[in-house]
DNA sequence: CGCGTGGTTGAACATGATCAAGGTCTGTGG
DNA sequence: CCACAGACCTTGATCATGTTCAACCACGCG
């Protein structure tokens, strides 16, 4: 893992950032400690239980958020593209809620939580910009849950890819870095079961898979197929 | 549907609703126009996709938000109690993203959107009192997600029941106006799945039941009940 | 190479949905 | 007061969906 210091002023996702609706004078001074950092697939970037210290905002990669249960097992709670905040429960809870593991080699920036806190006082549009983040979470979270209670597998699995794919939009195939073993902890599936409907798709020719990219020649088709009475309850 | 104008300086709720923070001077000056309001059983609230035009606190009785899929089926996002509050993401999204369906007869008091994000933006403890709670339902969502994901339908079953008679600690037994469908549609079962699973609980005494109102006489025992095993993918 | 990780496939099994019928309770109207 | 309708619950039988276990394959990497 690599960290320097991090130049906000010139961040090329200022626009998207917590501190979007800041003019440049306020950004320079911010007086936090940020740090840019980079780490390799694969890392724990904080464990579930673990005090909170920093926030991130995710800059390039993809994040798993991940809660386990007693008995060994996993669930991928939300999945975190270019752009997505983490660590941010911590400025409420003092302990993280999930366990955040890279996807792919990652770009953050760091920010202590209790600097991140003072200043989020001291500037309501930070605040707010936050708080519209987990609104956003929230209604996503949701969304899930629908997902999750009321959709079998195969529809399951064909609206994530469909969302996924949509995170996506400027590339014909999107980056794919999640393995059978992920999209189960993430859709409540057993590895075999989320290999069988893949198959099924790529036998349909509603998919592609290369090296670690995905490609759906026809959305529409595939959403057909994630509505299709993939009901259940 | 009875309402009149409420009085929240005398207001029993005060303490722990979202203007809990402010002085009583405060609270005279809100300048709002808030509603009590009383809804009988079975009523919704509003609908999903409805412009959103009222926020409201549910100050006593039960309330399901419900989403549907276009395949007609229901799913319950959540279950709201005493205290909480419905209709604060139209703050955010002018549209309603659920619909809210009274499970017994309820009070709440009724707030007009546009007045208390004025009011919100005016006093910020009264954005934080709100903003804790959205941080709150993040929370509880996310672990919905892990129970929906990761456990088998007892074990599912089983940590509702917990939880639920948790939400009423004074008591012995807790008031239960859930049917077995709405108990399916929140823990993503069929109705009849529920049913028998209720009666192997209650086969094992570790639940009664009595005219709407269940009792667990041995939390623990249900709670391992919960846990045993209750795995999936 | 030879190993390890991730992916695939098959067969047996378990879980839970669906369909169908009957039961209980309550409120309503005769 | 009784009959009846409607909602909710229960139970059984059958079927579908998804898990588990096991073997095997493909590929990247030492």
């Amino acid at each position: 893992m690599t960290a320097r210091h991090s130049d906000c002023v010139h961040c090329l996702m200022r626009g998207q950032s917590i501190f979007a609706g800041l003019s440049r004078e306020e950004v320079c001074e911010l007086g936090m400690d940020v740090q840019d950092i980079h780490v390799p697939a694969g890392t724990t970037i904080y464990h579930e239980g673990d005090p909170a210290q920093y926030a991130y905002t995710l800059r390039q990669g993809g994040i798993k958020l991940v809660k386990s249960l007693p008995n060994g097992h996993a669930q991928i709670v939300r999945l975190l593209h270019h752009g997505d905040l983490l660590g941010f429960e911590g400025l409420r809870t003092d302990r993280h809620r999930h366990s955040a593991i890279t996807l792919t080699g990652t770009d953050l920036c760091r920010l202590e939580l209790r600097a991140l806190d003072a200043l989020s006082q001291r500037l309501p549009a930070v605040r707010e910009a936050i708080f519209a983040r987990w609104q956003q979470a929230l209604q996503e979270a949701e969304d899930r849950i629908v997902e999750l209670g009321a959709k079998k597998a195969d529809a399951r699995l064909a609206t994530f890819l469909c969302q996924w794919v949509g995170a996506y939009p400027q590339q014909r195939a999107a980056p794919f870095p999640l393995t059978r073993q992920d999209l189960g902890e993430f859709l409540g599936l057993s590895t075999e079961h989320v290999s069988r409907i893949m198959a099924d798709l790529k036998r349909h020719r509603l998919l592609h898979e290369h090296k670690g990219q995905i490609e759906i020649p026809d959305p529409q088709n595939l959403f057909l197929y994630a509505s299709s009475d993939g009901t259940r309850a």
